[in-house]
RNA sequence: GCAGGGGUGGUCGAGUGGUUAAUGGCACCGGGCUGUAAACCCGGCGGGUUCACACCCUACGUAGGUUCGAAUCCUACCCCCUGCA
């Protein structure tokens, strides 16, 4: 008899449930097939197979305890490509970690690359950063190397306006992502079914298969996101993101649409809001019910010489700090806090050691990951506006 | 001692009569960074006054000189390098 009954059949790729509310913030449980990651969540970005500047065993220690961590369709595709991933069992086998991964589909490279890309209805001509050869992605293109990396979460292939796009031109973009949205879903599935997914793990009663986040876009036009949202609801996906947000938008607009937007969101289904952004913009983001970010913030400033703190943004190269021995955050417990000071961090930096970016990445995600810890914490004792105002108030302390 | 080369702003190094406060690099100082073309990018960098436009000082080893004008030419001196004695 077929071992294959209808309640295995039917099994979601992820589960999600809220354990706490206060008011739109929610804390919750991600369940994934490769782990179970407590919500709102801070998701560091790998973008090339790779947390730069920092080790998979930090990221995994209780210092840090990153659950799940970001990959990029467009860097592995272009290097080292999709056939040597494959050949070496797929992402987390080719880098060594056994937690969670997402991966973004290379839609956001559509607005980056800016001059290196051309857009058509079909997809995305790009010129490789790596050598300028000319390489083309679309939706189909995006979700095959997805399978083949085999990442926990799948990104559908999206495009993003920029942040001053007009309605019009808006309205264009959206429709583009909403049929590349349905032309993702149907790869997606299509790939599910052939196998092509190399991360397949049957785990925690779930189907073993990958998961899919839409993503909504409609820059700062609040009727075109709440139309490139129900595009998506109709279309179903596993969550929903929001994407093109902090791309040069006036921080206020950013906030108008995550106001607006996120608190229309199925309930029931994680809210991924897409490169966001300072601790601030994640509190006030968790305020409007977001659950899921991702954001480069914490390792390029730390490899550029800016440290996150509870008193706000420090420059460790500022002569200031020369003779300093304090840490980075005095009331930071993670092990570069606990062992180095400023003075050695700067000097670190001003001689172009490579342990300047190690620490100071380390400890800007510690501060990241621990402030969402921090938060879920206070959503689940009913303290998160508490937690929010004091949080925001001791970020001024530097600014002395 | 003789011959040759050379002494430029924190540093290395361009510049050999006219927008030269003096190209560049480095160092230094400051800023930026939001699904990573990023261990990157931008700005400042003799001193003083000014919100600013601007103005005034002081500067190319030292001291003189030539010239309308000198980091640049001449003289003397000091110092460094190379070769020969």
């Amino acid at each position: 008899m077929a071992h294959v009954t209808k309640s295995d059949s039917v099994a979601p790729p992820l589960r999600f449930s809220i354990d706490a509310q206060q008011d739109e913030a929610r804390a919750g449980l991600l369940t994934t097939r490769r782990g179970v990651i407590e919500t709102p969540v801070f998701m560091p970005v790998g973008t090339a197979g790779t947390v730069k500047a920092i080790r998979f065993e930090e990221l995994e220690s209780p210092d840090l305890d990153a659950r799940i961590i970001l990959g990029n369709t467009y860097h592995l595709w272009l290097r080292p490509g999709v056939e040597t991933i494959k050949a070496c069992g797929g992402l987390h086998r080719f880098i060594g970690w056994n937690r969670v991964l997402l991966t973004d589909s290379g839609g956001f490279q559509v607005w980056s690359l800016g001059d290196l890309r051309k857009i058509s209805e079909e997809g995305t001509a790009f010129r490789s950063h790596v050598d300028g050869s000319l390489q083309f992605l679309s939706p189909e293109v995006s979700m095959e190397v997805q399978a083949a990396l085999g990442s926990d979460i799948v990104m559908a292939f999206d495009e993003c306006a920029p942040g001053d796009a007009s309605h019009e031109q808006t309205e264009r973009s959206v429709g583009l992502t909403a049929r590349w949205a349905k032309r993702s879903r149907v790869a997606f599935d299509r790939l599910q079914i052939e196998g092509a997914d190399k991360g397949y793990q049957v785990a925690n009663g779930l189907s073993g298969s990958q998961a899919l986040f839409g993503i909504v876009q409609g820059a700062g036009h609040l009727d075109l996101r709440k139309s490139s949202l129900d595009q998506n609801v109709a279309i179903g996906f596993d969550g929903h993101a929001i994407g093109g947000l902090s791309v040069g938008e006036e921080k206020s607009t950013m906030f108008d649409v995550i106001g607006d937007l996120a608190p229309q969101m199925p309930k029931d289904q994680p809210r991924y809001l897409m490169g966001v952004g300072t601790p601030e913009d994640l509190l006030e983001a968790v305020a409007c019910g977001v659950d899921m970010f991702d954001c480069v913030l914490p390792t390029r400033n730390g490899r550029t010489g800016q440290a996150f703190s509870s008193a706000g943004k420090l420059n460790i190269k500022n002569a200031r700090w020369a003779q300093d021995t304090r840490p980075i955050d005095e009331s930071c417990h993670c092990l570069v806090c606990r062992r180095h000071t400023r003075a050695y961090l700067r000097h670190l930096y001003l001689a172009g050691e490579m342990l300047a970016s190690i620490l100071l990445t380390h400890h800007n995600l510690a501060f990241f990951l621990d402030t969402m810890r921090g938060v879920r914490q206070s959503i689940r004792s009913g303290d998160f506006p508490k937690f929010r105002r004091e949080f925001t108030e001791r970020l001024g302390a530097n600014g002395e």
